[in-house]
DNA sequence: CGTCTCATGTAAGGAGTTACATGATTTA
DNA sequence: TAAATCATGTAACTCCTTACATGAGACG
């Protein structure tokens, strides 16, 4: 249910058509949520069938069309609606962590390139969510200058700072993890020396 | 998949019938991984038609029946492919982050709501996982002494050692997570003095 | 003229949730 | 004897993944 919220999220700065929401979940937003265009094209024609975009038909070229959403009232309301209602939080479903727990199975090789690879997967998104802080605090950030062109000045610096807030999160889980999965390359060449 | 495995990994230490398995995932693993008996039971066979598991039907009471499975020589071998297979990593998409970054929509007191929820859930979380841990510590840990008891003597410290890096994983997460979520609401209290 | 990007889909299947359904056994 | 626990399922649905499919426009 959260795709159509994220969908909703983009919308709200400006009209776009499928293929620009799929861009920027394959890239910027895609860092703190992903989905594919098979899921994007479908979700987009319940939300205008449920009332929440409305789609309009654009040229593009000579002979091509591309279809371009925008947010109704009811739409900006279910997202108001979403952000002030508290979700229900899944029950525990962590493959690593599972995986973890049963270390003692593996070959100590094979646990030791996993754990690197845990490090090397946490590095390469604390890279991506750092590099989004410095594009906040830059000024940067096309997505978000884009948002606070359609918001009051004396709003600005609150929208930049949940987007700042949802970053740091994201890094610190990444640097946590990265440092249990070193504790845990220790523990391997402790309990194997 | 990784039901699957988790499935594996329990039957690994005895035989046990759907509900047993069951129980284990409302408590103890259910911390780790957590999965409805909907989701078992048609598992359990399609692991038995798979060749991972043998299941035995065993008299109970007078009239009634259960079902006990036991691994196979191609489910241990399955497991042991598992724990050493470096698995893929999802993309990105956590429906708390993605709210974090529109808490600018969201009432002052919503957000505190939502914040201080987050809290409260990842402190449940800590106190279950801190608890693992002193059971792993104290030897009370019933799962962990049925596992110990298979395995011989000198691997016992191996075997306890990654439960206990599992637990501090998750418990370092959610102490962060709890830290984020303070971070929040000094936020939200500066944002809306 | 070929390749990359833009644009939009369908189809099959896996994984998980929620709800519904049934009956035996044990225990207070 | 009523309630809790043990035991095992089905059915409908949502969400997501992977793969397949097609065609127009832009650029070099």
């Amino acid at each position: 249910m959260s795709l159509r919220y994220a969908l909703l999220a983009l919308l709200n700065v400006e009209p776009m058509t499928g293929y620009d929401l799929y861009k920027q979940f394959e890239s910027s937003v895609g860092y703190v949520w992903h989905a594919p265009d098979s899921q994007i094209y479908p979700e987009l024609r319940r939300m205008e069938r449920d009332g929440l975009l409305q789609g309009e038909e654009v040229p593009w070229g000579t002979k091509g069309r591309k279809r371009q959403y925008h947010v109704t009232d009811a739409g900006r309301e279910a997202f108001r609606t979403w952000v002030n209602t508290q979700l229900d939080y899944p029950r525990e479903r962590d493959p690593i962590h599972l995986k973890a727990a049963y270390l003692e199975w593996a070959e100590p090789e094979a646990a030791r390139q996993q754990l690197q690879a845990h490090i090397e997967h946490y590095g390469a998104r604390l890279l991506q969510w750092q590099q989004k802080i410095e594009e906040i605090d830059g000024g940067t950030s096309d997505m978000l200058n884009r948002r606070l062109a359609t918001v009051p000045d004396v709003d600005h610096q609150r929208v930049a700072a949940f987007k700042r807030f949802t970053y740091e999160g994201l890094t610190a889980r990444a640097e946590q993890e990265i440092a249990w999965a070193r504790r845990g390359l220790a523990l391997v060449d402790s309990l194997y020396p």
